[in-house]
DNA sequence: CGGGTCGTTGACTCGAATCAATATAGGTGG
DNA sequence: CCACCTATATTGATTCGAGTCAACGACCCG
């Protein structure tokens, strides 16, 4: 037997560490997850929580914040299924994560994915090669709030969650919209509000920037949160400059 | 021996990656490494250079700068002595590394190091708890380029390199400024358009704010780069909503 | 000492924030 | 199942901070 056989039915052991470390050290691992369910708005972790526990998104959406007394804050990072959740090598924590959505995880404890760690290295070499693509997406991010308009802004973070939330194969996005404008389709794990964030705006301006993308023919909604990119092509060209290496599978 | 011979001067070997692995690895790793020289502006890696080496600050300052075709750029991460720089674990990079100063690196080839990973598990730790650190500072630094105004920008950005460049006892910036005002004193490592690349602004902007510094009798420059501190408490203060747990030892 | 880069200051513009009013979605209870 | 109710979203009018364009000044080099 190749995989444990809690794991065989998982849809995100092929993509997550998970399928990224030695047959023995999977099995090691899937001896101390456990699926647990929460609904949209829980806080997995942050300054309060100090009970360490890590995850990998089986499905559902989580938003990474950084909050400050005064009441402003930032969403520096979404993770999305098959990614890793949580704050290894360390005790204190300065950003929280959240449930954007109603979340799936396979969770386990911090202690012992610490100590699995030591026994295998391979695992440790999966997170290090993790971590490092979460960290290239976050300076690629930084580069978004830093250097771009409110519209490329807009038209960014619905690229990059068209990539993420699109079914498997993970780039039929960037070759599909080579092609004709077949539509994508796609429910938003977001308000406008937590949009705003992501992006350092006003949630008034993102409105305005939605608008403007229908205006042009671009994308259309329905409901609050259903969306349909039109035309990706115009999507990807408006959005040209912030995706240097994105393809490349970085995440975020 | 405890560490091998051209360590046992380096300057930065306790605070650096070397100082926190084991007495064989580090006698390993010392075997592949050598000292280089480099002026300011040297381009250490990027999108073009593809050959693969990494390094350990020994003097200087590097910047690490995502620039697009149209010309726009921002700096997102800055490395002072004792960081690593490079990009394990990837073939293709998406930013570009750049000497800010003179730079002195404790130089290593990228395979014989990927090589050393594997064959010494603490190498691999030590890397990871790095990276981990330059990534909560990523995110941090991301609630600076979208939330805060021009004038916290830059004073949490002087604040962050006066921490930085301060000599040894690392935490004395903190300590020192609860005591009396005593002015400290930084040569910059940065231009005033490096400073704007670094917070998404223009460099008119940051000199703007530097000047509204002074009047208030904040800081005192002289010459282009010198900058005196005069009163630590009111940088400290006008930062202060940014650097929630950056006293706790990120980097950046 | 002279020239050129870098930094500073000023006048004006513009994009996003802010303040305010209205509209719609989507859930709830009748 | 429908009408209501409240969150959320949209649009409008205005303000304001940072950007832009332009001129001037200072530092540092040879």
């Amino acid at each position: 037997m190749a995989i444990s056989q809690r794991c065989v039915l998982c849809p995100v052991q092929a993509t997550s560490l998970c399928g990224a470390i030695g047959e023995e050290a999977a099995r090691a691992l899937s001896n101390i997850t456990h699926r647990i369910r929460m609904p949209a708005g829980r806080t997995i972790y942050g300054a309060s929580r100090s009970s360490r526990s890590f995850a990998i998104i089986v499905s559902g959406v989580v938003k990474l914040v950084v909050a400050k007394p005064d009441g402003r804050q930032q969403i520096v990072g979404l993770q999305f299924p098959s990614d890793f959740v949580g704050r290894p090598l360390t005790n204190h924590q300065s950003l929280s994560a959240e449930a954007a959505t109603t979340l799936e995880l396979c969770s386990f404890s911090g202690n012992a994915f610490e100590q699995l760690m030591r026994d295998y290295p391979d695992i440790e070499r999966a997170l290090l090669a993790r971590v490092l693509a979460d960290l290239d997406a976050s300076r690629e991010w930084a580069f978004l709030l830093g250097r771009t308009t409110a519209q490329e802004k807009v038209a960014t973070l619905l690229y990059h969650i068209a990539e993420r939330m699109m079914p498997i194969p993970s780039n039929s996005l960037a070759t599909s919209c080579n092609g004709l404008h077949a539509p994508v389709s796609l429910t938003l794990p977001l308000s406008r509000m937590e949009m705003a964030e992501c992006l350092g705006l006003r949630l008034e301006t993102v409105c305005r920037q939605i608008s403007q993308l229908k205006a042009q023919g671009i994308i259309a909604t329905s409901g609050r949160r259903h969306f349909e990119i039109l035309d990706m092509a115009a999507i990807r060209q408006i959005s040209e400059n912030v995706r240097s290496l994105a393809d490349a599978g970085a995440e975020l």
